[in-house]
RNA sequence: GGCCCCGUAGCGCAGCUGGUUAGCGCGUCGCCCUGUCACGGCGAAGGCCGCGGGUUCGAGUCCCGUCGGGGUCGCCA
């Protein structure tokens, strides 16, 4: 069999004589003329432009539908005429299936007219648009330059359980599952693991789902979620940890650059220029920059937008870190402010206007942990094996975790974040 | 979960202060058109107007309930 050839390679095609060449991927579109019809076969590379004549291809291509997978075996012919100036002439057509049914959506338009629900309810036909497609690789991407970046700075990638004994952080709900008729939850965040995984590695990271029971039924808000985790031992403060979610971003836009131009090109994506050095405000000045009162605990959304549009005019920047958060509205595990610990050395990030990450340094001796958590009026028996990590020795610690889909949605200044999650859980949605 | 808005054909929508047979665009199907590229032209099919109840001579339209969807707030990544 000949090998195959991708839509996006038939270009090289221009100035080389006729070839003989395989493509396989989907019937995009038709456009049937009277006595020719032109095919268009979309694969992962993009697509391409077949064009028949005879009448026994032709009564094929009429039987055929959009989004039957087809192989098609045909001459290279330049074309000026042809879109990518490369087409297919004289094919024989395979179909590898029967013709598929109509699809719920006109995946060939350029732009797709459906809504949100009609989107979700038939994903995995409408993850096809071009323009889908093209969401995900942005987030494909951005985990990759994640990855890379972190494994320059010898961070070890690590797993953590997603079914776990005990609810952990307060705050966020959990969902309970039975477990070989024991109670388990699933996991909300990797935190105790990825500082567990600090006393064994120095620097860890994680991609991978956490589960919010929480009822909040928002356009930024998932019950399943990419939390990409990082945690790194031997910090002087918080600070250290921001230096390194400053690279980390740097390398997730770079990652983006190289390897999907086409999807920033064909989504118009206004992909953010990491600045040298975050810009750092404090809580307190957040809270009057935002015009909050003074005592607020924490910063409402429309706060996080005026932040951001702060951050934008006095810095020209679409990333704003805020620390200092106050130390009560923090987990227990948060790491007060050394000169006054009615705050603390945590952060939020926003990303033009809308909370992209949390992180901050660490409580990190065992003492401090019974203070903290007795303080809370907290028992230490569900916390007996986290805090034997605190009883042997560790580093001075902090991390973060950012929203991956969170990310994308604002990349792509989407309105909804279900328009960037593949299978989006919900209130409402178990399926697709 | 509170508040606001919306459920009409496969998709996107119109349908006025209630009135005979519920429309439009796209798609689908049929016929026509040798160079389209969101191809074009002619024609056809396709609707329990989300569901249940009520008001009325009469309900897609008004009222109540319910289910579903969108926005917003609380909270969060």
């Amino acid at each position: 069999m000949l090998p195959r050839t991708l839509a996006s390679d038939l270009s090289s095609y221009v100035d080389a004589p006729p070839t003989r060449v395989r493509l396989s991927g989907w019937i995009h579109r038709r456009r049937r003329l009277s006595g020719l019809a032109f095919v268009v076969i979309r694969d992962r590379s993009g697509t391409a432009q077949v064009v028949v004549k005879d009448p026994a291809v032709l009564a094929q291509v009429d039987a055929l539908t959009e989004e039957t997978t087809v192989d098609v075996v045909g001459m290279t012919s330049s074309n000026p005429q042809a879109p990518g100036g490369v087409e297919i002439i004289d094919p024989a057509l395979s179909a590898l299936t029967a013709a598929a049914a109509t699809s719920p959506i006109e995946l060939w338009r350029p732009n797709h007219q459906a809504g949100l629900k009609t989107m979700l309810d038939h994903a995995p036909v409408t993850w096809r648009h071009p323009r889908q497609q093209a969401t995900w690789q942005l987030a494909a991407a951005s985990m990759h330059g994640f990855r890379r970046t972190l494994e320059s700075q010898s961070f070890t990638e690590i797993q953590t359980p997603k079914l776990v004994e005990s609810a952990t952080e307060s705050g966020s709900n959990v969902f309970g599952v039975d477990y070989f008729g024991q109670r388990a939850y699933l996991a909300q965040s990797p935190q105790f693991y990825k500082q567990m995984g600090v006393g064994i590695f120095e620097r860890v990271f994680e991609v991978g789902p956490v589960f919010r029971a929480e009822p909040h039924d928002t356009v930024r808000h998932l019950a399943e979620y990419v939390s990409l985790d990082v945690e790194m031992g031997f910090i002087a403060d918080h600070r250290d940890v921001a230096a390194t979610l400053r690279d980390v971003l740097a390398g997730m836009v770079e990652s983006i650059h190289e390897r999907t131009s086409s999807a920033v090109e064909l989504l118009g994506v206004d992909v953010p220029t990491v600045p040298a050095e975050l810009p750092v405000i404090h809580f307190r000045e957040a809270l009057e920059i935002a015009g909050a009162p003074s005592d607020e605990p924490d910063l409402a959304p429309a706060h996080e937008r005026a932040l951001g549009a702060w951050a934008r005019e006095q810095h020209g920047s679409d990333f704003l870190l805020v620390e200092g958060y106050p130390l009560a509205k923090r987990a227990f595990y948060t790491h007060p402010q050394p000169d006054d610990p009615r705050w603390s050395n945590s952060f939020d990030l926003l990303f033009r206007g809308l909370e992209l990450v949390t992180g901050g340094q660490r409580l990190h001796r065992y003492d401090d942990y019974v203070a903290a958590l007795t303080q809370r009026g907290e028992a230490l028996a569900p916390y007996e094996s986290y805090l034997q990590t605190f009883r042997h020795g560790m580093p001075p610690h902090g991390g973060f975790a950012i929203g991956l889909e969170r990310w994308t949605a604002r990349l792509v200044a989407a309105e909804n974040i279900r328009e960037v999650t593949l299978f989006p859980r919900d209130l409402h949605r178990l399926a697709p």
